[in-house]
DNA sequence: TAGATTGTTAATCGATTAACAATC
DNA sequence: TAGATTGTTAATCGATTAACAATC
């Protein structure tokens, strides 16, 4: 879509712009300037014009940048103007708390499966969703295009899984697995590693 | 701790390292080389090498890293070594899961306390803890010495329960709300923003 | 028009990579 | 000793910040 590339930087900041973007909207704000924002947001309004800029002007001299126009096109960029549809792979805990909780549809994720290996799970319904064998994913990649799999399973069954869904189809993976996935470079894989996180809170704590 | 301050992209990283020292551990690796790690985990050896010189020399000129020890030294960089208390605020879904599914006992982060302001929930036996109404926080934090409040609540209410508890004495949190929390520089706050996390898959996906 | 604020270029800062002397 | 590989300095690269001309 854009000529040249854009850094991993700068996409990790838009859902943040995004975020407060539709708060501003929410309380009413039809225009803000880059500075009123960098003040809002704590970062330097040259980097907020320099992260806006990257996707062509949204802005206008003299005036700032309206606050809607940008909301809207931000959400264009995220790709959140198009539906996905996804399945999730492990019905446990973590599965099942995302899809409970997450609120994916207002977003236009639709959910289009749960699968989990274990019997006992097999049949509850989640979200009006009934979890199915793990032999059913490719009857629901094939019949629904599957943008997305979540991937709430253990690491040792992860990178198989992973493997046999891109055999199906699978283009992308929202990975909750502690695990790295070595899987070809057009698959785009983007990761949750929770532990990571909580250890580095941990190191924060105990430096001082 | 250290003299120069390590700088977040570093911290960033030790967790990775972490895991897979610990893999190589697990298989019986006795040594490797900071070329040899940097093919397992597709860095650069100059990355590796300066990465762990910030915390001193953990290995030795014509025989690499020993494998054993750099894991134990960056779990004690990370503060794996000692025990953290924590207390989970919201015992929905997503605080459920965490604690069912975290392990967190195993790289000692203890649960001390579940709270919720859901009465339906108060009562409900988590892993072996009763989830207790909000007005039990402070008691809580006083009879232990609570290091990490997990915050697993609507955002609406999560920056005011989060200035309750630094109120109380609570230092750090791991914030799953959908929210910043401006807190004192002294508290620190690792945020796992999952909707934008999701949001960064979906740009992913939708430019090419 | 004058004031405000963007878009964009230039300067700075920091992080990554390369190179190599030190040394096991 | 010779070979291997670190620790560390220097070079490069990229990201952030500052500055200002363009323009609404």
């Amino acid at each position: 879509m854009e000529a040249k590339e854009i850094s991993q930087a700068v996409i990790g900041r838009l859902p943040r712009y995004y975020r407060y973007l539709g708060e501003l909207r929410d309380e009413g704000v039809e225009r803000i300037s880059s500075q009123d924002l960098s003040k809002l947001m704590a970062v330097t309004a040259s980097q907020i014009r320099q992260d806006f800029n990257n996707f062509g002007g949204f802005g206008q001299q003299g005036y700032g940048y309206n606050v809607e126009f940008l909301y809207s096109e931000i959400g264009k960029i995220l790709g959140l103007d198009q539906q996905h549809h996804l399945i999730i792979i492990g019905a446990g805990n973590l599965g099942q708390a995302l899809a409970n909780y997450m609120n994916f549809e207002r977003r236009g994720f639709i959910i289009k499966g749960i699968f989990d290996t274990n019997e006992q799970i097999q049949g509850k319904q989640i979200r009006g969703i009934t979890v199915q064998p793990m032999d059913r994913i490719k009857a629901c990649v094939d019949e629904y295009n599957i943008d997305i799999a979540v991937l709430t399973i253990p690491k040792d069954s992860a990178v198989e899984v992973a493997n046999t869904l891109v055999g199906y189809g699978v283009k992308a993976f929202w990975n909750f697995a502690h695990v790295d996935l070595h899987l070809p470079k057009s698959i785009k894989v983007e990761n949750v590693h929770l532990s990571d996180s909580l250890m580095k809170l941990s190191y924060m704590i105990s430096c001082d």
